[in-house]
DNA sequence: TTCGCTATTGTAACTAGTTGCAATAAAGAG
DNA sequence: CTCTTTATTGCAACTAGTTACAATAGCGAA
């Protein structure tokens, strides 16, 4: 509830405008324990607002993307999926079973020291993908000759 | 020439077709001294292959990178590029004026090393995409002052 | 070389995602 | 509370990307 108050403070205070599409849509991310895609952000905000469409979800991620309340991330091939901004982490996605695990983003603040040094870049990427295999999907392959 | 020869025999040996489809859109990526969307890659292969349809401009990609031939990458929302499978390297792309540096892959080793030990996972990814903000474009937020 | 098997392609219909524009409604002014 | 401004939405048409299925064509066997 306070996180609504404060994402509509927020947004007064950019001069947009808050809507119940919205807040639905924040409430929703919230409420998630995990990222969503467009699709099912959708299908659960018909609950909440049946009139709702999907131009509208979508225009709306990539809203709140823009203004650092979302995070959206890769996953897979072409799949965008949105999260609610919290804590800053990444994903490391294993290819063959699809099990996903958050690592802190502390992790990779050394990494993004060593390009600022070597490039100039400044990269604040708070939501990136990484893929390989998890442990479990690694054993087939190495270790079925005992 | 030669590496065309080469992915003929890794093609044959996986008991996959070599078809003048798979050899145009190799070539193009080969050619191409950067990444290539799916359209960019059609447009180029209409020159080669008239009758190639865009369907199969997206299969063959998508074939090519599981075959580990070509390397698939996220650029910016939603937009998957596609790049000959070379040296193993990664970009960073400035969100600001979209220019894209390449970084050698070993910069990234230390980090997947440390994945490995902390969370078990063997990550492979070769074509990480980074986000933030360039050198020039960080100039006018940060130093204007003066 | 010819034949047969089947991987691969092209076609066309489909799903996913985006955008222009008129209608709506949030929010500040009076 | 009402009015005005204009950001935002819904609609509908659009572009991007995927997939089922029949036709085609690699390529190994004879």
């Amino acid at each position: 509830m306070s996180e609504n108050l404060q994402c509509t403070d927020t947004l007064h205070s950019r001069g947009f405008r808050v809507t119940p599409q919205r807040m639905v849509i924040l409430r929703i991310l919230q409420e998630a324990d995990t990222h969503l895609n467009p699709t099912e952000v959708y299908q659960r905000a018909q609950h909440a607002m049946p009139g709702l469409t999907e131009a509208t979800v979508y225009r709306t991620l990539a809203f709140l993307t823009d203004q650092g309340m979302v995070l959206a991330a890769h996953i897979g091939s072409g799949q965008l999926v949105y999260e609610i901004a919290g804590h800053a982490h990444h994903h490391l996605i294993c290819r063959a079973c699809g099990y996903t695990l958050e690592i802190e983003h502390e992790l990779l603040a050394e990494l993004y020291r060593l390009f600022k040094v070597s490039t100039g870049y400044q990269i604040d990427s708070l939501h990136t993908t990484f893929f390989g295999l998890c442990p479990e999907c690694q054993a087939p392959e190495l270790n079925n000759v005992a």
